[in-house]
DNA sequence: CGCATCCCTTGACATATATCGAGGGAGCTC
DNA sequence: GAGCTCCCTCGATATATGTCAAGGGATGCG
């Protein structure tokens, strides 16, 4: 799809029938695509491991930069996918931001491929 | 990690502990992404749809490429991508090459994201 | 055999993205 | 205010990827 690349709002509501219950519409494929996307590296997938394991208190950009061994302007920008697709949820305190998993929304996305499962 | 591309074999079995339960090693992440990342397509997701809608007699690359307007070149792409994710299952019969979804590995997958869904 | 169909591979191109260094805003403590 | 920590943005760079056109191997049919 480099035929231009759309930039679409996913902080808000979950999505999309199952991909199992019929032909999707473009839209859809593209709001799926977009938010398996923002899991689809191994970067996230040690982030969003090290989120969950912090539970509903969160962690912070420097604790997750100091534990993959990234900069935190790099660990930032993970971050920042995570978040807008809507799979984080941050709290500011003072100058911290803490950073906790959205499972909500993790399970709506697991969901719409695989309905059976659940 | 762009430091260097890692191919990895994927259509094995079907990897990991899920990421809830604890910090994941760098292999598993890696496993895990590059599955996500063959799903992590607009056109793969609507490809997914329909091979999963054709059932178990599977459909050919002609048709995708004819339902999705794309040459048979870029399907071929995609349908290997998914293939070597594990995700497809390739029979052919003469000339063409029916494709299936491998719902088992479909669910795998999804369950490494959410255990508790299952 | 000759021809059509189906599928894949290769090469080229444009776009996307992961990473870092540098720099700066915001909040805290002294 | 001075200095510190935390976090972000920006610019640069290397790598990855989606798409197509072109071409060729395999299979099947007349």
């Amino acid at each position: 799809m480099p035929r231009s690349l759309p930039t679409i709002e996913l902080s808000g509501a979950l999505c999309c029938p199952p991909v199992a219950a019929g032909v999707v519409s473009d839209a859809d494929a593209l709001e799926v695509a977009l938010r398996l996307k923002a899991l689809a590296d191994p970067v996230r997938i040690k982030l969003l491991s090290l989120v969950l394991a912090a539970g509903s208190v969160g962690v912070r950009n420097v604790d997750l930069a100091r534990e993959l061994q990234l900069t935190d302007a790099t660990v930032s920008h993970h971050l920042g996918q995570l978040s807008r697709a809507g799979l984080l949820l941050a709290t500011r305190q003072g100058a911290s931001i803490y950073y906790a998993a959205d499972r909500r929304a993790l399970g709506a996305l697991v969901r719409v491929l695989d309905p059976e499962c659940c």
